[in-house]
DNA sequence: ATTCTGACGTGGG
DNA sequence: CCCCACGCCAGAA
């Protein structure tokens, strides 16, 4: 049994509802589990997402739309890659058009 | 226990 | 928009 933290699963279950195309930020999601001040801790959690094949973690961007978590995906471009392939434009590691593919967990989803 | 780091965010300049 | 500094929490050494 794995002594995983309940608010891990709470950031994965955010994650897979993430729609298709769609991005958000580490910040969200953690306004969302009531734990604003923690965005770091759902980067935390997305490292660990790497056993979670279901998390689309190459969904999950910073505030600015810049992919700063490509660094730990397997290649070096395989994030941006992911994301082009859901329609979404990327440019020099940046999101555009990023206010158009931002996805509110706070928004979208009902509170908890 | 202490120290440092980190897939972040916000505020001031 | 950019740059700089601080805060925040969890885990590793």
């Amino acid at each position: 049994m794995k002594e995983s933290s309940n608010f891990f699963e709470k950031v994965y279950e955010v994650a897979v509802q993430i729609p298709f195309g769609r991005v958000t930020s580490y910040g969200a999601i953690a306004k969302y589990l009531g734990a604003a001040r923690s965005a770091r801790m759902v980067g935390w959690a997305m490292n660990a997402s790497h056993n979670n094949n279901d998390i689309p973690a190459h969904r999950v961007v910073n505030r600015k739309g810049l992919l700063t978590g490509k660094h730990h995906f397997d290649g070096t471009n395989l994030m941006q890659q992911l994301l082009e392939s859901e329609g979404i434009i990327i440019k020099d590691f940046q999101i555009q058009n990023f206010e158009s593919v931002f996805w509110d967990p706070s928004k979208e989803l009902p509170i908890p």
